[in-house]
Formats: structure tokens, sequence, C-alpha cells
RNA sequence: GGUCCCAUCGUCUAGCGGCCAGGACACAUGGUUCUCAACCAUGUAACAGGAGUUCGAUUCUCCUUGGGACCGCCA
């Protein structure tokens, strides 16, 4: 434990490998990590892990990024692209990962490795077989000099491994405290399959330590690999980080979030109208609490409360349920211009409506839409949201000329389709003698003649479902929606009157 | 199989030797109400088990049980 080497400046980073979209697990792990360092004034890094050659992609490492800043989640160094901080890419700098492991290879504490694959993995099963651990057995690291360098000369397929000292490892994790391992059961590690090919264990140690990163913030998953790497560091004299290890995001079965379970891409949650505060004030709840009953935070908020000394030991379950409340008080929060310019993508991914030059225009019937129009659709609904998504199959009525719908719906209670009848021509009637479309008026006229059909009707007094309930529907074509004048309001009288008669049509 | 980690309501959690074990989500009921939401009120619901330590354990120790992670030429 070097830990008098440390640099006094708290740096975190976080390394995710541009393999596929980006994890919901990851994001929470970077929103500690940012958290912790803006909590210390320190600095948080994005490092792109792409030295895998085969599975990296661009495009994966650019979702990371866009879901990190999406999030709100920002890196404070790079290199600069375009203004803008890029990310450290491991690919970038396979020289130096070079020299570290020539420096290995030279002092013995790596070897060149000449089994091959299937071998090996043919050694594995019949380890498992007979109840062994299936680790490496270190046959390559017996091989003399000779040996070595006629296999090297002949190209024969080689890939290097770190020699594991038997010892005990231990160290201090800020979350679990005290913990140790059995390096003597590891096995050798792969750490390159080549000069120019390095590995994980390997390269994770490099760049920690040039990057000077203080704290090592990640999953529990890496908490037995912290033995092995500390094995690394210290065969190359690096100072050892202090390390912390967070609680595993879970499924509803304990088990390791993954996405036959659970939607685990930050960018589907995206997709799906999760709003971004929500998503921070949900997953940073998943494992930390400030111990007082607070429970909605902003982002400044938790860059002062943080601290990882509230973070959990045991996993927590990712409760989608959870999410959807929370973003439904972020969604109520919100403006209602700000709400509407959020909702407006969905409208046109759905073919709602079409977004011209200078305005907007409904698909179905092609006549303009504005946007106070639509403010007040979402208006309508916007209690009932509990993400973005929901607006196109809530409001799609609106955009359409005609609602199909059983006519069975349309009917309260005991009502039969003369009784429906009757109520929706006593709508059609009504609302038919006002000139201008006061919707204050409207209400106010058809709550008391909703009383009056009672009373003719012989139906209980005070319910006036009896008319507000098919008109809603002939309205709407909905079992549930905004109420019958909200809707009347934004379709206007003409509008109105023609489903009201289509619903009586259906009689 | 081996190693390590973990354990309070269904879920997220508060609790850091003495509490009617608190809050939030979910659920249920009531209020409001044409419906669904929102909102308000109320309610159901937990210390995994067993030994210690102690005047006293949810809290400290150990064991058991249960759950999880890891054991790649992925990260």
């Amino acid at each position: 434990m070097k830990k008098e080497n440390l640099p006094q400046e708290v740096r975190v980073r976080i390394a995710p490998s541009p393999t596929g979209p980006y994890h919901i697990g990851g994001a929470r792990s970077a929103l500690y990590n940012y958290l912790f360092a803006k909590k210390h004034g320190g600095k948080f890094i994005l490092r792109i892990e792409d030295t895998d050659k085969q599975r990296s992609e661009l495009q994966w490492a650019i979702d990371a990024m866009d879901s990190l800043k999406w999030l709100g989640i920002n890196w404070d160094e790079g290199p600069d692209i375009g203004g803008e901080y890029g990310p450290y890419k491991q690919s970038q700098k396979l020289n130096v990962y070079e020299d570290y492991l020539k420096k290995l290879l030279a002092n013995g504490k790596a070897y060149y490795c000449f089994c091959s694959a299937e071998d090996l993995e043919a050694r594995r099963q019949d380890q498992m077989t007979r109840g062994q651990a299936p680790i490496y057995d270190g046959r390559c690291s017996r091989l003399s000099k000779t040996e070595i360098e006629k296999n090297l000369s002949e190209n024969k397929p080689s890939i290097i491994r770190f020699k594991i000292a038997s010892k005990k490892v231990g160290f201090h994790d800020l979350i679990r405290g005290d913990v140790e391992f059995d390096t003597g059961l590891l096995g050798d590690i792969v750490i390159a399959k080549d000069l120019q090919s390095p590995l994980y264990h390997f390269v994770v140690i490099i760049d920690d330590f040039e990057m000077k990163i203080s704290h090592v913030i990640r999953g529990e998953e890496h908490l037995p690999n912290t033995a092995r790497q500390i094995l690394i560091q210290e065969a190359l004299d690096f100072p050892q980080p202090i390390y912390a290890h967070l609680p595993l995001m879970l499924n509803a079965d304990r088990s390791k979030m993954s996405k036959r379970k659970n939607d685990v891409a930050v960018s589907e949650y995206k997709k799906a109208g999760y709003l971004p505060e929500a998503i921070v004030n949900f997953m940073v709840l998943l494992g930390w609490n400030p111990g007082t009953e607070k429970e909605i935070f902003t982002m400044h908020e938790l860059e002062k409360e943080f601290s990882l000394d509230k973070v959990q030991k045991a996993g927590a379950v990712f409760n989608v349920l959870k999410l959807d409340n929370i973003n439904g008080y972020y969604i109520r929060e919100k403006s209602i211009k700000k709400l509407t310019e959020l909702c407006l993508p969905y409208f046109v991914e759905a073919g709602f409506i079409e977004v011209g030059e200078s305005d907007q225009k409904i698909k179905a019937t092609g006549e303009e839409i504005s946007n106070l129009k639509l403010q007040e659709i979402v208006q309508a609904y916007k209690t009932r949201l509990k993400k973005l998504s929901e607006i196109v199959e809530m409001t799609d009525f609106f955009f359409k000329n005609k609602v199909e719908f059983d006519k069975n719906l349309m009917k309260w209670k005991e009502m039969q389709d003369a009784d429906v009848k009757e109520a929706l021509l006593l709508c059609d009637k009504t609302l038919s003698e006002f000139e201008i479309w006061d919707i204050k008026k409207i209400e106010e006229t058809m709550m008391s003649r909703a009383v009056d059909f009672n009373l003719q009707k012989g139906y209980p007094e005070k319910n006036r479902g009896y008319m507000l309930w098919p008109l809603r529907v002939a309205l709407s074509g909905k079992q549930a929606s905004a109420n019958p004048f909200e809707i009347m309001q934004i379709l206007g009288k003409e509008k109105t009157l023609q489903r009201i008669k289509d619903g009586i049509e259906l009689l």
C-alpha cells in the first residue's frame, strides 16, 4: 500500500467498452463516479476501453458519450474535439502498453504461452468435472528460454500471461471494508494476445496509473478482479488507488441486471420517454440515500450531498414502477411549453403530425395545428403521463378524422342503446346552441342538463355519468381519457358535434 | 465445484445497544369524480434462523441458511 504516493487530487474514471449499447448499470457507476468527483472538487474522466478490436465499434463509443451527455454526466478531460472533450481511447496508445508488456516480459513477471485455445478449453472442462477450479496450470511458465525462442521464431501462436504470485492480497474497500483474496487460487492470467493487443486486466492498471486515478469506483462484479490487478500493479511498482465496489443493479429475481429481464440500454429509456433527471434521480437512489427522507434531487443537489459512505452494500433491484413514479413526477414539474417540445418527436414519429418550415400539419386531415393547440393537448394529459411515449396512445383521437370504437363502450351502468342515443341527442342539441365555444359556460350548462337528464330518465340524480360518459366516449373512443370538457375545448365545436353524430350513428 | 461479497416490509431504504422499527414506491380502502390520472386521508406489510456478548440486541461476534458475483485469448 503506497498511499503516500497518491496524488492529492481526486481523479476518477469510468471505462465503458464500446461493444454494445451503453448499459444503465454503467450509467449508474458513471453517476456515482461523477458525483464523487464533484463532491471532492476532483476530475471525472471518460476512457473508452476499446482494446477488443473485434467487438469494439465506433457507434457504441458514440452511444456511450451521447448517453452520458444526455444524463448530464459530463467528463472533465479529454482530447479536444471541436471545442469539447473527446474521450480517451485505449486503442490510441498501444505503444504505451507495449512498453510495459516488454518490461514485464523482461523481468520474468510475464511469459509467452503457447497452449492452444482448444487445449485450454479441454483442460478447463477436465478440471471442472474433477471439481477443481478452472484455472491455467502454468505449464508454459516452465518453458526454457531456448524453447520460447524457438517457438517464437517459428511463429507458433502465442499469448502473454502474467505470473500470479501465490499469496494473500488484501485491500481496503471504501464500501466493503477490508477484503482479502488468496491469489494462489487464481492461475496465471492472459494480459495480452500479443504485444500490440493488450487485454483488460493489464490495460486497466496501466491506464489508471498513467491517468493518475486516485479512486477506482466500479461495480461489484470487479471485486474478484481486484486481487489480480493489484498484483500487476505491484509488479510494475505502481501505487495502489483507493477502491470502492458498488452494489449491483439487479433483475427482479436478484440476478445481475440483464437484457433478458429488463431494458438495459440508456438509449432505450430515452426512447421510451424517461427524462434524464428522473433516471438520474432513480439511479442514485439505487444503493444510496442521504440518510434523510428527501427523495427528489437535482443533479446540483446531488453533487453536494452525495457521499460514498452512505452507499449500500447489498445489490438493489431495478424497480421500473418506482422509476415510472419518479418520471411522472418530473413530467408534472415541467412547464407545458417544455413538455410539449419533449412530446413533439413522439407525435411526429407516430405519424400524427408533420413539421414543416413554418407550420405543423395534422397528417390525417391536412389541417394546420398550432403549438398552442398541441400544448392544450399535452396539458390535458400531463398528469396521466408516466413516460413521454404514452402521449401517443392517449391522444391519438385528436389527430384522426373519426374515432373507431365498440358502441357498447358508450354505455354507462345499465344504459341501453336507446338511452345512449337519447343522451347523445341531448348533448348535440345543447351544444349546438352555443354560438361561442365558451367551455366554462358549456360545462356549467352541461352539468345541469346531465342532472335534468337523470331526473327525466329516473337515474340517480347526482350521477352525471349517464350523460357525460357516452359523450366522452363518443369524443375520444376510449374507456379512459381526459374529461369531455377539456376534449371539447381542444376539438372545437364542429368536430365535437361531428363525433357526437358519429356516435349516434353507431346505435 | 472453488473464492469472495451480501442479508430490515413485495421493492428502494432509515436505523449506527434501549424506537409503538420511520419514509418512499407498489397494493388496498375512503374522499374528489362521468372514466383514467393527479391530489388528500387511512390501512396491510419487515428485522432469515440459531448461539453467544450485554442489564438490554434489528444494531456487536460466531455459526447455519439463503441470495449474488467472479473463476475468458470480453470488459
